[in-house]
DNA sequence: GCTAAAGCTTGCCCTTAGGGTAAGGTCAAC
DNA sequence: GTTGACCTTACCCTAAGGGCAAGCTTTAGC
């Protein structure tokens, strides 16, 4: 058997992660100590490498570190049911949907005092103005 | 004259802030130091309490405390231009587009993912097997 | 007048998801 | 044998506050 371990900086560079970040993995729970050479490098091997993309991708997705834990909680469970795994997701897409309905509110309010704002060399402005209200 | 002052309790109830983010705001350098008591309690008056509305409607604009120094610079600058005030503005309009855009990125994926999963019993599961590739 | 409650003060720790830096140990190449 | 790249832990920093504790002040009730 291969063991093909590699240290942080090199699961690093093949995650796109950064050693620090993994290392905030580990110490977050959401992987297992990671072995250690004798000098106390830590070593990864290829399904902690799965483990790390799989990270990434839910963080690219706007998972939380406590949401991911329970993602994975779910990926490592062989009896999970995929009803489980939908609410989580589900649940989050309700966050992000509302965050951008606030966005968008903010945005418009915004954009109409902007709009209303000639942007002149004068003093008179409705930003201001309106922030005053 | 009548003075008017009221205390900090007074203020937060008045703005709808809390006493914590008005000390906040203090020791961020938005507001002047405010007058204190002989036994040490902040005092504000109107003209105060006016410039606590201003940075809460700024707030809800999502503006940040630094942008929200500068608007209060030029706000109280009765030489200002309303082009600066607009400049502000379109930038922190900009990362509002640019966030909005971003979530809604993760949304499209995040549904499209969790379209894709049945959500029923078996451990099977299209959001696993996504987050993982 | 006394006392209890409410309000104020500062100071400290907590949150998210890491970034940055320092001091020091380790490994590989030359 | 030494230099440079890599690793370790530990600490402080971010934004915008929330929460709590210890202690002082003011107000209200009796």
């Amino acid at each position: 058997m291969m063991a093909n371990l590699i240290t942080i900086g090199q699961a690093a560079k093949q995650t796109g992660l950064s050693a620090k970040m993994i290392r905030h993995y580990e110490e977050a729970g959401l992987l297992l100590k990671a072995n250690r050479t004798e000098a106390g490098y830590r070593l990864y091997n290829s399904q902690q490498l799965q483990q790390l993309g799989f990270i990434k991708q839910a963080r690219a997705l706007g998972f939380s570190i406590a949401q991911i834990s329970s993602l994975l909680g779910l990926w490592r469970d062989p009896n999970r049911s995929s009803r489980e795994v939908k609410q989580l997701a589900e649940l989050h897409l309700d966050e992000i949907k509302q965050k951008v309905a606030e966005l968008q509110q903010m945005q418009s309010l915004l954009q109409q005092l902007a709009d209303s704002c000639c942007g002149d060399e004068q003093p008179q402005c409705a930003i201001l103005d309106g922030l005053q209200k």
